[in-house]
DNA sequence: TCTTAGCACTCCCTTTTCCTGAGTGCTAAA
DNA sequence: TTTAGCACTCAGGAAAAGGGAGTGCTAAGA
């Protein structure tokens, strides 16, 4: 059944009512939000209405109307009026994406923490798992017994090791062997790294030492650690604040299952993306969210590959503020990572340090 | 005053009936904990000789007793049994120590998480901040547009980042400029390098677009952040299931000045130090621990640096086991990281894949 | 057929009262 | 110095009472 024009102000009414006041709302508060100007008999009635649809339900029968899942998903489809940021919001992202220095894990983290501030909630980031392959190995000698190990993988992380090692090498034998790590390893993911392979590079190299099996293990190491996606929390202490979580042990249980990765990295599997997904109450697929929502927002994280940054909050969530933030943040994150890896304007000379970064004006 | 023996078997009874319990600890309870052979009345008397001196307090005037700060204080110096931990423990810690992969930031995120398992209290770990210098530059041609500056400093941390420029550059200049860097860099902190300096690498390398400041930049940027200590946090949650954090309204002011890594770092400051440091409620100079306590262990970070790792609890808290679990923690990670930075056993060999990490019975 | 005033009713939440029991401090005797 | 005995205190839980927001229903009006 369709709803008519009316029922649906009434249930926008109840459901921003109830996201302000975390409070069941009745029919003569109905009335002040809408300013419709009928009785608040008749709009018991529509709410009577609403509840047998499904859209709505009581906590009691002498309490007003509190939303369903079903409720906040015709809302947030429907209803809700899409949130313009305003310039001095969408200013201060800005400002703080270009003032994060780089180095992807610190910069997702501050991103996180960013996303929390401004909404409040606890903030989730997630950097896409595209099982990254090997692009370039370089490894720089140090003395007889160090070397550092410099990895180049597909969407341009670099990571590196610092090696100590029990017995001397040879710069010769170094720059052999990354030669041989270059011609034999480049595309590879970390499956098709068999051990033959690394024998026979050992071989090929001359070399007795193993400091070839040293190399390879940080290899596979990387690619592995690098394919379970990199997620990460921020501002989890928020949800005390709100009256849904004042039960400690609601809070502890959430808390806790975000504070694993692993359990993160499941909402990857969320399908279909646009640009902003919401996930509300009992349409997450993990118990533990099943009375929380989740709002998701995708980023292009350079390299074809996406990544991830959302919040977890109670159902009860400003969805339009909310989701205008995240929308905002990913598209930034997009423009700064994302696509040719073009660099941001300015760049080069905008590093240097005294350029002070709040001169922009 | 100096305790009689029996007081202080009493105020141990007290303090350790009350960590077990969280309830306060009446004449009777400390009767059956301690075995001793006089009647409730007697242990009354001494109770109340004992809150006289401040050791203990009563939270109305018809209930038990609890310790006060005072109290822990005496009882951490003077009472405690000095916890050993069993053979499985201890075997767990290495087991763990051991498979965790290096990587610094990591390896002490993973370290805290173990923390956090073994003693269920949040944990904290801090980095020590001696501020770094540069050891050596390398600067990786990709290709004309882009290319890899690897930073190594002292702590044997590596850095890099990749960059890519809106203009060419070549091979010839990179190796030019990272044997300039290298003559005019090594040894230098953050303050030491100068626009001056820079100005005259670039003129000498004959750079005429900006390749220098960007590399530059880089090193300030690490030079930089590297010397605010890295802090870092996990098991926040655990508080929610105290008794004492039963109130959200505390449990989020204390989660939240954790989760501020700028506070953390705040705790370095904590004096004199041992090898296991308990501070206890009132005893911390930040207002928001003031009614929790902190136990410190500091491990060897390499290189002359220390760094600290810790847990947050309730002034209620089971110190022996605690301690001695953080003393062992500290004690693998300086294994791990200190001294001479000699390897650790079997290195090479035990880093390849597949070698089954449970297999060292 | 929709709307509305009126009213009885429901039931949550708060406040109040009462009660129990653990634990105390004091006194007086051993 | 220790101990038995006893009156007293007080937190915390259970039960009772009251208030009030909000409902659904009915019957009359548009």
């Amino acid at each position: 059944m369709e709803l008519t024009g009316r029922q649906k102000k009434i249930l926008r009414a109840v459901v921003e009512g109830y996201i302000d006041a975390a409070e069941p709302i009745g029919s003569h508060t109905v009335l002040a939000r809408t300013g419709l100007t009928c009785s608040s008999a008749t709009i018991r009635n529509e709410l009577a209405a609403l509840t047998r649809e499904g859209y709505l339900e009581q906590p009691h029968t002498s309490a007003g109307r509190v939303p369903t899942a079903k409720g906040y998903r015709l809302y947030v489809n429907e209803l809700m009026m899409e949130r313009e940021l305003s310039h001095s919001e969408t200013e201060e992202i800005n400002r703080k994406l270009q003032s994060t220095p780089a180095g992807t894990d610190k910069l997702m983290a501050d991103v996180g923490k960013m996303a929390t501030e401004l909404t409040s909630y606890p903030a989730l980031t997630i950097s896409a798992a595209a099982s990254a392959t090997v692009k370039r190995v370089d490894l720089i000698y140090l003395d007889p017994n160090s070397f550092i190990i410099v990895l180049l993988l597909t969407g341009d992380t670099v990571k590196n090791k610092l090696v100590h090692l029990p017995f001397s090498s040879t710069q010769t034998l170094l720059t052999r062997l990354s030669a041989l790590f270059n011609a034999n390893f480049t595309g590879l993911s970390e499956e098709r790294i068999t051990p033959e392979l690394i024998a026979s590079t050992e071989r090929a190299a001359g070399d007795t030492m193993g400091v070839t099996s040293v190399v390879a293990g940080f290899l596979i190491e990387t690619l592995m650690t690098s394919k379970g996606a990199g997620a990460n929390v921020s501002g989890e202490a928020n949800l005390l604040k709100l009256p849904e979580f004042q039960d400690p042990d609601k809070a502890h249980r959430l808390i806790n299952y975000l504070s694993d990765s692993r359990n993160l990295s499941a909402l990857t599997a969320a399908p279909d993306f646009g640009d902003v997904k919401v996930l509300i109450g009992p349409e997450n697929a993990a118990l533990e969210l099943r009375d929380s929502s989740v709002v998701l927002a995708s980023y292009d994280a350079g390299d074809g590959m996406r990544g991830l940054i959302g919040v977890v909050g109670p159902t009860r969530m400003d969805y339009s503020a909310v989701a205008a933030k995240l929308a905002y943040i990913a598209g930034g994150l997009s423009r700064l990572l994302g696509a040719g890896s073009s660099p941001p304007a300015g760049f080069g000379k905008l590093m240097i340090k005294g350029g002070d970064s709040d001169a922009q004006k």
